[in-house]
Parts: C-alpha cells; sequence; structure tokens
DNA sequence: CTGCCGGATGGTATCGATAACAATTGACGG
DNA sequence: CCGTCAATTGTTATCGATACCATCCGGCAG
C-alpha cells in the first residue's frame, strides 16, 4: 500500500480512504490512487484491515451438510443479503454430528466472525458456551429452540409434520406410517417424528408405524430399502410420511420398480420441498418452509444484529417463526374420504 | 494473550508456541497455558496470526453454484483433505458467469488465500492476470483447458460425452440427439456438446439433432421441457443425451407423464451421475467423474503446492486428466442392434 | 482584511499474533 | 568443579491496514 500511496504522491491513509470510498478523498485525487493501483496490480489485505479495524467482514454459517438442497439454498440465501454488504460467508459443515459442530464452532470462533448463523437448536454444553461467550450475534435456525443462545429464524418442525398429517387424515387416510432414520443424530428429522406421533395421537389414528432405517442423513436409498420394509411389515398402510423428500423420493422409485402404484397402492409424502419432488412423477406432496427465503430472513437479521454490534447496542433476541405450507402433489391425490373434495395442486 | 500469559507466568510467545503444538514447551508448562485459555475462554485470533506469519490458512475454491451436488461433492472432496492440514476453505459461487467469477476472485484475493481452486478453464482476461499475479498456486478443474493458468485436476468434458455416444451407438441406437442449455454461459455444458457433434460426425450418424433450452444452470424442468419440444421436432429420435443428470432426470420424469416409455420409445443418458440416477426408474445412464475424488485429488494437490510454495521453491504446474466412467443402466438398456450382447449394469 | 470553519490529507499508534534472535537454564562429560 | 550444548523461554520488531487526532487549505461572513 505504501508503493501505492508513493506512486500516487499521497500518503497511505489517504489510499486506504480511497480503496474503500468511505471518507472524502477529492476526485482527482481518487483517480490518482486508483490508476497507481491498476498499475502496481495492488490488491488490498483485508485480514489486516480487519485487525485494525476489528471487523473481519465475515460470517460463519454451519450446516450439516453442503449436499443437501435445503441447507445449500438457505446458504445462498444468506450470501444473497451479505453480498449486498460485502460480508463474507464462511462456511462449515457438520455432518448431522454435534461433536463435530462443537468442534466446527470452535474453528471459526478463530476466524472472529463478526456474526454466526447455526443449524438447529440442539449444541453440546461447550458449543452453547462458546457461542454464548463470543460476544457477536447467533442465530439458530431450521428449528424452534425452546431456549434460544440468541436469535433464531426457523420453525417448529414437529408442527410441520403435524399440519401434513392432518392434511392427509382430511384427505381419507387413515392408516400413516413414517420412515425416519436411526436416531441420535438428526435432532430435525425426531422432532419430526415426534410431531407425527404426537399427531397421531391427537387425531385419533389407529397407531403409528414407524420404519428407521440408516444413519442420517437419510438418502434416496433409504427410502427405497425403508417402503419395502414398511409394506411388508404393515401391508395396510395407505400412507406413508418421509422424513425428507430424498427419502419420499427413493419410495416412490422402488414403489415403480415394484409395480406399487403411488398414490393408488400407498400414498407418500415428504419434507423440505426440494426441486426433484416438483418435478417427479408423480409430483411429491411435501412441506415447503422456503429455504431459501428463510435464509434470506437470517441474513437480514444477522445485518441488523451486526450494525447494532457495531454501534455498540446489542440487538435484543429476535425470534422470527417461519410459516410453512403443505404443499398437496399428486402423491396423495387418491381421495379415500367422501370428505374429500378439494382440487389438488 | 497477554492475559493469558500473565496468568500462566509465561511469555506470550510461550502461549503462541503452546497453542499451536509447534515448537517446544515442557509439559507442565503447556498445562498451565492450556488451564489459564480454559479459565479466561481465550480463543487464539488466527487472522492476526495470519498477518504475522503470512500463513492465512486459506484455500479458495469457486464453483459456479452450491446447488449442483456435482460441485458440492468435489468442495466436500477438497475440503476432507485441507482438513487435515487445518485449512480452511472459502466458498465462492459465480453463477455459471465468467464476470461474477472475476468479481468473486477479486474478493477472494484480498483474504490472502494461500491458493485457489477454480472450475473450468475459461476465464475472462482479467481474471487471468489476477490468477497469474497472485503468487499462489492456481487449480482449474472439470474441465482440460489447452494453456492451464497454473495446474490442473479435470477431464476433457468433450471426450466424455464422446465416450457416452460412442457406448450408445455400440447399444445399436443411430438416431440421438443432445439437449443442452442456451449457449455461452455454461462452458462445461457447451464443450459437451461439442464432444457430441464431433462423435455424431466421427461415427458417421444420420445427424445432429440439438435441443436447447434456458439459461444455464439447466434444471429438471428444463429436461422436461425439452424432451417434449424434441419429441415434437424429430419424432424418429431413438436416444437423446442431456448436457447434466438433471435434465435427463427431468426428461423421464415428463416422458412417464406422457406415456412415452423409457428406454423403449426414447432412451435418456445423462452427465454427471448424481444420485438421482442411480435410484430413479429407470435408473440413468450417465458419466461419472467421481466429483468426491476428483476434489479429493485437487486438495492433495494444492496442500502439496502450498507446501512446495512456502518452502520458497512453487511447484511445476502438474495437469492430473481424472478418468471418466460411462455407467450404462436401465434408461438406456433397449438393445436396438444385434451386436449388444453386453449385460447392462 | 481578518478570523473562523469545514473539507481534505498526513502522522502516529495500534490491532494480536508470530518470526527471528537472544537469553537462560539444566545436564552432562571431562 | 567448570565448560559446552541443547532445550526452553523471553524480547523485540514486524506483518498491512486503519482509528484517531493533528494539520493544512481555501472560502466566506463580518
Amino acid at each position: 500500500m505504501a508503493d501505492v500511496a508513493r506512486r500516487a504522491g499521497v500518503s497511505a491513509m489517504t489510499v486506504s480512504r480511497a480503496l474503500k470510498g468511505k471518507g472524502t478523498v477529492t476526485p482527482p485525487t481518487q483517480d490518482r490512487i486508483l490508476k497507481a493501483v491498476q498499475e502496481l496490480g495492488y490488491v488490498l489485505d483485508k485480514s489486516a484491515g480487519a485487525l485494525s479495524s476489528k471487523q473481519t467482514g465475515f460470517v460463519s454459517v454451519l450446516i450439516p451438510s453442503l449436499n443437501n438442497s435445503n441447507f445449500s439454498d438457505t446458504v445462498q440465501g444468506i450470501s444473497e443479503v451479505l453480498d449486498t454488504e460485502a460480508m463474507q460467508v464462511l462456511i462449515g459443515t457438520t455432518g448431522y454430528s454435534r461433536e463435530r459442530e462443537e468442534a466446527v464452532i470452535e474453528t471459526m470462533l478463530q476466524r472472529r466472525p463478526e456474526g454466526i448463523i447455526v443449524t438447529g437448536g440442539k449444541h453440546t454444553p461447550r458449543a452453547r458456551t462458546l457461542l454464548g461467550q463470543a460476544g457477536i450475534p447467533v442465530i439458530e435456525t431450521w428449528d424452534m429452540p425452546a431456549a434460544p443462545i440468541d436469535h433464531v429464524v426457523g420453525f417448529s418442525n414437529a408442527a410441520t409434520i403435524e399440519d401434513l398429517l392432518a392434511r392427509l387424515m382430511f384427505r381419507g387416510y387413515r392408516r400413516i406410517a413414517f420412515i425416519e432414520g436411526e436416531h441420535g443424530e438428526d435432532t430435525r428429522g425426531h422432532d419430526r417424528r415426534a410431531g407425527y406421533e404426537r399427531a397421531v395421537e391427537a387425531l385419533g389414528l389407529e397407531r403409528s408405524c414407524v420404519i428407521s432405517v440408516g444413519r442420517p442423513p437419510i438418502t434416496i436409498e433409504h427410502g427405497g430399502g425403508a417402503v419395502v420394509r414398511l409394506v411388508e411389515t404393515w401391508p395396510e398402510v395407505e400412507a406413508v410420511i418421509c422424513v425428507s423428500d430424498l427419502s419420499a423420493f427413493g419410495a416412490i422409485m422402488e414403489c415403480h420398480r415394484r409395480g406399487w402404484a403411488v398414490p393408488e397402492r400407498l400414498a407418500v409424502a415428504g419434507f423440505g420441498d426440494f426441486e426433484v419432488s416438483r418435478f417427479c412423477w408423480p409430483s411429491i406432496t411435501t412441506v415447503s418452509v422456503g429455504s431459501r427465503d428463510l435464509g434470506r430472513q437470517a441474513g437480514r437479521l444477522m445485518l441488523e444484529a451486526i450494525t447494532a454490534m457495531r454501534t455498540g447496542t446489542p440487538l435484543a433476541p429476535r425470534r422470527l417463526n417461519i410459516p410453512h405450507t403443505v404443499i398437496e402433489r399428486d402423491s396423495t391425490a387418491v381421495h379415500r374420504h367422501p370428505a374429500a373434495t378439494h382440487q389438488v395442486a
């Protein structure tokens, strides 16, 4: 930077001001500086800038996996918003493990992000401590924890499945099963299953039929395996809710393979409104939470919180409840009950 | 850090050494320091460390989109390897645009990454200059450019499609079409199409039938729309190669919807070996380049290059050609030609 | 004509860690 | 009992930019 300053005949301080558009620099000076920058091929060093200004321009985002389009959509939404303020997203993946999450949080904090967005509301005690003491805004997403660390932009996973199940019941389905991963790791999946159990009871359905397959993340393949076990175990089941659209898709494809008509023999619903669900044949009934938009909202809240933090007045914890929508499609389009008269989307 | 040093009764330098396991610190001293760190809840500041050591521990990775599992798999592979050396990946997305790429590169360089991995071998002139002058290892992936900037870990997109087309021909297909996005943006898609054209000519097929739909990225939906246009335009076509598995999937689902049997009425192949292709009904013939492994190899090369760079002896440009595999599945399983006798996987 | 004011620019200290080198310590052989 | 060496720890300068305050300048009111 000193080189640039010399060449432009100004001080380093003025170069710094010119480069970030802040402060006041006379147009001719500005031009001379930019020209010098150009000629020397100089590139600003933000690490150094971060050190002195204490503003790293980073926001950390932790997600279970990049390979799940729900989460990568959320990241995209966050990035979109943060880009407008020249903030950069530092992505970390936790592999659906709380221990990994703790480790990743620790690594991330060494980079001094100005805020951190995590997926889910369940964390190891140490992770909670780390986040709480970091002195930066924290946003938990994709969940609605009872005792948030700081801000929340999420929804109740249980509630989404309760609504979905109610909708299926309204359509006339009575024997409704649930396909999920084995417990312990994927807390959001666990919550959805809890919602299923609760709804089965509340709605007075006959009994709950749950098939657990594999360790999270539950894949397309798991869905296929699970639906076979389901039909063998409880042939009378009329519909099944899968913990995610991917498993629902796998289940449907396996049904095709075996000649089980969907939805006639078995109706299938998922969660997450993945792109594949909209265009699958048959299209898949699902719950949409607007992953991308969820990300945007989290991003906006984060910007606000960071601004507040810079001003010295931390933002009081916010709690944004993202609405979800049950999207009924062809995979649950058989009306088994006379009360069902709606047109299916 | 000074606080920690005081509490542990040592100098800051010793704390620094203790925290990074480098140098030599007596076990009791080490313990005292770690205890002090614990008690004070101190977290190392790597930005500051980066400034003085000139090692940021960052590697930038630029991909067109997070939403494409090929690319997110590659990132995952890269991360896996870099994690072992405590290097962090800074992801940037370019939205399939070279202009965006140029802008992202510029932003990234301000963070002083120790290496940068980009997708594709086509860049704006300025982007090339920036990368070339950055003084760090550069790896181009997912392509095999004639004039690489530095290292390459990739393959020829054209060659993959040539092989795929040859395989379809061997299976007896003669009238083979291609579905792609509109040109100009997705250079890899463009290369694949070029491979198609070349193969059609080389193999003496009747003529090339190309349907172009939408701006990249080509989605599932585009595939569905394109296949309809294809069948309307050239009813005699027997097989179609889609620029990616997603569009192939969309095409197949649309065929189901319209009662066009796959592969009997129309065989469909894709590119990329997405998870969806393996479990789709019918399973989709595709070309696999092992995205995750490609990432791992790029990661390993990057580590080597960074080590070499730190030693002061830049690594001579390497050129890793990643082998691809045509995976034949049910979506092209009709044998139209007596010569075809192989078992389909 | 004088003095004040605000916009533009420069000088200096500093952010938090680490590199490089200096100093200290203890062990061991002669 | 002393000198030497290696292991351990401390001291100082520095990385590159920016915050903060000082300075300079021209314009304008009185």
